[in-house]
DNA sequence: TATGAATGAGAATTCATTCAT
DNA sequence: CATGAATGAATTCTCATTCAT
């Protein structure tokens, strides 16, 4: 059953503002997104009941995004390239978008289509280790579970990084330093 | 000028007060602090007019130690070991006390002290990391300012990993992921 | 003008719900009973303008029992037994269906059929206080206006009475002393 | 330990308040009492967490003062007399006091000094009509348990009753009825 | 200096009713 | 006629901070 143009009209609305907010930082509150979508507050209510829902329906697309990508890489020849290649995937979408930093941080969801999401990043990430450990270019002692705790604390890093240096290059290197650690004991 | 017996009584309370709020992962409101402290409200903001103040004096002691550490690691003979050793210390101390987190991972200080012991702090890293390096024990790309928030990421990323695992093991892995990666580029 | 089919079909469906939300003592409300009957909002509000308009609805059918026992009643020989009976019957009434307590206690209605049925039960509560009077069985002082409050009233106290006592039980004790102290002053 | 001199002044002015809104029938918000009383929303909050609290604390007076009689009733000679001038006492109080209504038709207590009062009430009313009965002045059949609960379906009654009569001359009708149906079966 | 009462802006949420589809 | 999305005022409650005692 679908939305109603109307309605549909509103929940988009919704999201475009709620991203603006998670863009410039701004605490998602759902009376302010309300208001500064110039909608009434119960119709955010309605569709997004909690903050969380709102979160969560924000970073929808990069998650797609970077499950579509996970989802190529391990029809990749090269092992090896197709596991780092996931990892900057991962570091890139949160570095682009503020809302996968929650969302991939998180350890459980509100909505069904966020948790599914997840579970099949986590599938497809453990595939791809499992393969470039295979290839021997992992080391053994590193899990699936690893992975995205890691690149979220990568992320976290730079964020602690002080100095005025770009961003992407931080965390670029910051990912050279796990790549390197990764391989080998 | 000294503070009074009876003030500093109190203040010795309130830390002590505050610590177990952190401890037990309780968020440190400044008037909750002051009912389980069995003390007046301003009497806290009096010695504390920020959570912030609150929590850089939590840390305070934890901080002194990790600096008295990195005094003494400059003094080693084993640049490569002292250069480990200090970070394996960095990451216990934010094991070990949770208001290490906040005080490491934060740009700014409210406090004099707190600013000076991170200077000190980020000096000696420094130095450590220098004589590591020249003692081809590090790469040369890496620089002070990403120790830090290197080690920051670290517990970050035991935060978010998920399993039962201990966190300490968790911990000392992903350090010998970040020493070997932080070795060769 | 009579009604359509299929909104006869809507104002069934939206009475009974109404009465199922009665019955189980949740507030009618509006809306939550236009979700229940999995029906618009705007049709309950079509049907019913109001929460009132609903609840005399719901009241109706147990209203309209009464009221033909009132009518038996007036043509029972024994005016004494009759008029007993009535107080029975009301309060029976308010024990079996909820709606009844409001719709008794209410001193205005919004539909016409409710004022009307409850002008009805008043003449003919008066007739069988008047019957009763003059058989010598009703002190003199209590007029027609007083029985359906004092009624009310019983019902009133039973469910303040605390006790797991059976309701029904209470209530015909309590009619007992009513009927006893109605009798003579 | 006593109240500060200032927090004594809100509390009774929020008391005071609280007391007009109840006498005008106005539904006892605790913001609005804020508002009127021209104190702070926390303050209220502070001193009456709940709006039961708040008017438990109206109608304590109310309630002592009830007690107080049933205590000196208790003495009397004339049991007879003494049950009654109980029963009269408690619906003129609900006459008089608005907030004595819902504090007599309630089960339970949110303040313990209310939850005592109430219990002496009972005990006293309990002893009253103990002797009442010794007496051969009530029927044996009506427990302690039913005297309040009549005493608020009265006052229900008269409530309901429409009519622009005297009020208290209806209550002491009621109440003639009430007497003399409890006195025998 | 110590106390803790007071403040009031602000955040979260609900609900009766209207209106576009 | 039917739908159900939208409205937004109203309500409840919390918390960091100030100020009178």
């Amino acid at each position: 059953m679908t939305m109603r143009k109307d309605a549909a009209r509103n929940w988009q609305l919704i999201v475009d503002t709620g991203r603006r907010f998670v863009d410039e930082g701004i605490p998602v509150q759902l009376n302010e997104v309300a208001r500064a979508a110039s909608v009434g507050v119960a119709t955010v209510y309605r569709h997004f009941p909690t903050p969380e829902a709102l979160l969560e329906t924000i970073a929808t697309p990069s998650l797609e995004a970077l499950v579509a990508h996970a989802e190529r890489a391990v029809t990749e020849d090269d092992a090896g390239a197709a596991f780092a290649g996931l990892l900057i995937a991962t570091l890139d979408a949160q570095l682009d978008d503020a809302s996968m930093q929650p969302a991939l941080a998180a350890g459980t969801y509100v909505l069904p289509r966020t948790a599914e999401l997840r579970d099949r990043l986590d599938t497809l990430t453990g595939r791809l280790l499992d393969r470039a450990r295979a290839a021997g270019r992992v080391r053994p002692d590193v899990t699936d579970a690893d992975l995205l705790p890691l690149m979220c604390g990568v992320i976290f890093a730079v964020r602690v990084h002080p100095g005025a240096e770009d961003r992407r290059a931080v965390t670029h290197r910051y990912l050279d330093v796990m790549l390197t650690g990764l391989r080998r004991p």
